[in-house]
DNA sequence: GCCGTTTTCGGCCCGACTGTTTTCAGTCG
């Protein structure tokens, strides 16, 4: 079983555990060691097999009643307790809990009073009213799920960060010219640049908080008010998107924003810290013992109040950022002013849309000092990928380019070379030699075994002409999983062979992740930071893969096209 | 069920909002 099936088992024994009405925190338990697992870097049967339970109890929430658990379904790849539990409550009834408003008490009391095992059964059920006269139900309790049912049909769950800032971004622009709105800005996981949002927060700063919810659920793209108070509101768009708006006054500003972005684990770290010190830190202020308040108006006031210097939004994930900020260790992160140039980019001699020219001018409007063009290999057959003969035509291309350029721009001349099924690479090693730079990339046969799309990488990283490993896991967000690779093997291969890993910055792709990102560098490889892009546009995407080395704790001097160029030269003749 | 140099037992964040109630339960973040 992999990381991310055991996760989704013992997500499933807290959805169960939860409708059955077990101990909340015996629920939370689970659903902390599911998460714990996948964000996990390394491969639990991995960490299994060279310890057994007792260096499963290393993972953080895993504790013994889990580790046995983990033990048994890595050994007989069942869970008895799970048979048991489920002998009460059905698993189908976790389906139900999606449906947003229903949660695990009321999906207990469908099953129990009525039956109601499905979606259907239940959406049969709230038709025929026979839900309103439960207790605690009533008319417009029914009407509620039966829009919650049909709001699943149109929603698709977790988004790829890409696809939600933008609008974000506009949306941010609309709410600062509300009237009476100080300060607004994101909150959230959109916030920290997690790979995948569900939903957009909003904190805004005003002295009248009702004036500017009010104003706020009337925008003319609301499609739905979902709630709306005092100083909260949450509504969908007429796209699908959910945003939610808390409004509070200036003064309170630092502690609602801190507290909005979270993440949740983030938090109780830091009200933990405030307890120690006689505090109570909530979105409000802090409450002092005597019953008074300590406000603060940003965030940095917060964490100077806990003794911290600030956190980046990008680091509050409860991954030891705490910790590091109390020994004043938190790494100088990356930014995008960092980056030097792009080393993956695509023109019209594959599958880009931009001529060489055209790419290199955009490049060096962004005061780029170097960029590499890396179109693809000829087994890409759909995007026209370049023979040996054909990269030759494309040097006197590159070359026209340089002249033009001049000294204000370094082209390199390069290839994402096609990883084969058979673990060769799909250009000679002497088409190789002649570039100034190799990226290899997987993109076909990404469902072979773990051993076998490992070995492509190992193979790859073994080849002395490969720099830079492109989009390492091949995920595309959300839907398609990256490869099965074994990455404690890919990662040591890089250590030991000098090979950069890329950080794809297109939004679609995040890959490397910031989990990897953070194990690579602790590990000494460098990374880069390129967009892959097809179209001068792309190379805008740039942001989204600083946000991903930034939560991978990556720091300017681990990413390969934040050097002076002259030091990239030299590290890739070396 | 997990966790811990103040604890191996007793905590585990807590307030807003909604809809049902007539003071509160369920859900959410």
């Amino acid at each position: 079983m992999t990381n991310k099936e055991l996760a989704d088992v013992f997500a499933l024994v807290a959805d169960l555990l939860e409708i059955r009405g077990e101990v909340i925190y015996k629920t939370l338990a689970y659903r902390k060691a599911s998460e714990s697992l996948t964000g996990l870097g390394r491969d639990v049967n991995d960490i299994w097999k060279q310890g057994g339970i007792k260096a499963l109890l290393e993972i953080p929430g895993v504790g013994k009643a889990i580790a046995e658990k983990i033990d048994e379904l890595l050994a007989t790849g069942q869970l008895q307790f799970l048979e048991k539990l489920k002998q009460d409550v059905p698993a189908e009834l976790a389906e139900l809990l999606q449906i947003p408003d229903l949660g695990p008490k009321k999906v207990g009391m469908f099953y129990k009073e009525l039956g109601v095992l499905s979606i259907a059964q239940l959406k049969e059920a709230a038709e025929a009213g026979k839900l309103r006269d439960l207790p605690g139900m009533g008319e417009k309790s029914e009407i509620k799920i039966l829009a919650g049912i049909e709001s699943l049909g149109r929603r698709s769950g977790r988004l790829p960060l890409g696809s939600v800032l933008p609008f974000a971004e506009e949306l941010l622009a609309v709410i600062h010219k509300l009237p009476g709105v100080k300060a607004a800005e994101m909150a959230g996981s959109l916030r920290r640049m997690r790979a995948t949002v569900g939903d957009i927060d909003l904190i805004v700063g005003a002295e009248q908080p009702e004036a500017v919810i009010a104003a706020f659920v009337a925008l003319p793209n609301v499609a739905r008010v979902l709630g709306q108070g005092t100083v909260k509101s949450s509504v969908e768009f007429h796209n699908g998107m959910r945003a939610q708006l808390w409004v509070h006054r200036p003064e309170r500003y630092g502690t609602a924003l801190q507290y909005a972005t979270g993440s949740k684990d983030h938090n109780v770290r830091l009200r933990e810290m405030a307890l120690d010190k006689g505090l109570s830190l909530s979105d409000q202020a802090f409450l002092k013992e005597d019953g008074s308040e300590l406000l603060c108006a940003t965030e940095e006031e917060v964490y100077a109040v806990l003794g911290l210097p600030y956190i980046s939004p990008e680091l509050r994930e409860d991954r030891g950022e705490v910790q590091a900020a109390l020994k004043g260790a938190l790494p100088k992160l990356v930014t995008t002013e960092d980056i030097q140039g792009d080393l993956h980019m695509h023109t019209t001699w594959s599958d880009g849309q931009m001529s060489i020219l055209q790419m290199a001018e955009a490049a060096r409007q962004r005061g780029y000092k170097v960029i590499a063009i890396t179109d693809h290999s000829p087994s890409l057959g759909l995007v026209n990928g370049l023979t040996p003969e054909r990269l030759q035509e494309q040097r006197k291309e590159i070359e026209k380019a340089r002249k033009k350029m001049g000294d204000s721009l370094l082209i390199l001349h390069g290839i994402e070379v096609d990883m084969r099924a058979d673990t060769t690479l799909d250009l000679p090693d002497e088409a190789l030699a002649e570039l100034d730079i190799v990226i290899a990339s997987l993109h076909i046969s990404m469902r072979q075994s773990r051993a076998q799309v490992t070995d492509r990488l190992l193979a790859a990283m073994h080849n002395p002409h490969v720099d830079i490993i492109g989009h390492p896991s091949n995920r595309n967000l959300p839907d398609r999983e990256g490869a099965d690779l074994d990455w404690d093997a890919v990662l040591k291969a890089a250590a030991e062979t000098g090979t950069a890993l890329e950080i794809n910055a297109n939004p679609r792709r995040l890959d490397l992740d910031d989990v990897q990102a953070r194990r690579a560098v602790e590990m000494g490889i460098k990374l880069a930071i390129n967009t892959d892009a097809h179209h001068s546009d792309h190379m805008d995407f740039l942001s989204y893969g600083v946000a991903t080395a930034r939560r991978g704790w990556v720091t300017a001097k681990d990413v390969i096209n934040a050097w002076d160029p002259k030091d990239l030269l030299a590290w890739l003749k070396s």
